[in-house]
DNA sequence: CTTAAATTCTAACAAATGTTTGGTTGATAA
DNA sequence: TTATCAACCAAACATTTGTTAGAATTTAAG
């Protein structure tokens, strides 16, 4: 499958973009990661680039997206942001190449710039999205519960399906920061802290024993979940089931 | 540091060793690997090694270490072991290259070569290397220890200090799978399967309730001690404390 | 010293990498 | 039609990668 030969213009276009659905309408993200040049310091590019033409990494610049034909662009961004997530999330950064990525959108590795600055850029635009996503998402799955057990269930489990549903922008790439250039790394750390601020009220709130380390508690427990698609197999328990196992194995005291 | 300018030989020799000690005494596992070429499925040579003169590869061909001179041979190769190893801990599998290793050792990357077959078969080794000495040191541990929780716990704080103690080959190796190509990912789960018989029998001595999946129980705590390098910050608690903390959160029931 | 074996270097190789440049296409609007 | 512009291709680039071949050197044995 996937065999790239003349199609129509340029020896494949459209083609091969059909069998995927995107889900995840989240965009309100900063994403000015690409944009802003000097607002990183991850690989800042030798020669400046001069380019008059207004390219798609230049996008939602004007704040709203009311812009004339920013539907498509926001799209075809999003869909390319997606397959290299999955792409990440499977091979790790390193393992990635950017030919992978252009070939799995039906492009070529150097038409793949014209919609991102760099890997190490796109990379850290997925992890911040697949990050604000994630906690959009555990937000929501918490909606109603007051039980402070049921709510750590409720976000074990949200955690589980967020870490084991490769193919949306939410996506285990939370682990292997070993794979990952130096430069990028302090970016994604300093975002993690934020994400971790969830889990740090649900275990503040739970009537644990003083000799219990609140603050090991939380991360042994992040830990567990954010490399669960490395321990998970599919078959013997249901995601649910394995929450709630796991919620038992930390409820203290048992009552 | 490392400057590798002109000194004796070749424009630089064995310079930049000097610290570097070695501690394991660990010698009698199967470093087959590197010799017997048809033994593993890891990316088969395409040209066949035509070298008359017995290189450093085929050490220990004839079982018992009585061969002459075999003993530097033997600490020259460990000590190459180590540095990989290290390096490969650190950064992963494709972010380590044999340049890195080459130059860490004192050499230039080709002359690495005649140590090591290839940069899979280095790893493959490593890391059952590692494997082996793990278990070693964990079966150690549980020396004269009969109370299930405090064997838990042993083994617990001797995973960490495996985990943590970089420079060695005990090393963090066990995680990290999907940065390793896959035709050595197999063969490295193999050997992982194995060594977590260990735990299975550890955690079979505990006194679980039954609605606890002892499996699952197995994995999450696995799962934590592996990733131990990934959340565990020096300084607020001891490795000790640490393990005395898992074990009491993951003791059911409290008696 | 001579000789052979063990170890490292020099120098390349092909392949893969991230990235840039300038051209080409198709659609839209004047 | 013509001009514009977003989107893509084609072709290269400079590095870095794992690996090899053969020459040079060191080490040990006779």
């Amino acid at each position: 499958m996937l065999s790239r030969k003349n199609t129509h213009k340029y020896g494949h276009s459209c083609m091969s973009r059909g069998v995927r659905f995107v889900r995840t309408s989240f965009s309100g993200l900063d994403s000015r990661l690409l944009m802003k040049r000097s607002s990183l310091p991850v690989a800042a590019p030798k020669s400046p680039r001069i380019r008059r033409t207004k390219d798609a990494r230049s996008l939602s610049e004007n704040g709203k997206p009311g812009s004339p034909g920013a539907e498509e662009q926001a799209d075809r961004r999003h869909e390319i942001l997606e397959i290299a997530a999955e792409l990440f999330a499977e091979r790790g950064y390193r393992a990635t190449s950017i030919r992978d990525i252009a070939e799995r959108a039906g492009l070529l590795a150097g038409s793949l710039y014209y919609h991102i600055r760099s890997k190490e850029a796109l990379f850290v635009e997925i992890h911040n999205t697949a990050l604000a996503a994630a906690a959009m998402r555990i937000h929501n799955a918490l909606n109603g519960l007051s039980d402070p057990w049921e709510r750590l269930q409720a976000a074990c489990l949200e955690m589980l399906e967020i870490q084991l549903n490769a193919g949306s922008l939410t996506l285990p790439i939370m682990n292997n920061l070993r794979s990952v250039p130096e430069t990028v790394r302090d970016v994604l750390i300093r975002q993690r802290d934020d994400f971790e601020k969830i889990f740090r009220e649900l275990v503040a709130a739970l009537p644990l024993e003083s000799d219990i380390d609140a603050n090991l508690y939380r991360i042994l427990l992040l830990s567990l979940l954010n490399s669960a698609d490395g321990w998970f197999r599919e078959g013997r328990l249901s995601r649910a089931e394995i929450a709630a196992q796991i919620v038992r194995i930390f409820r203290h005291p048992k009552n």
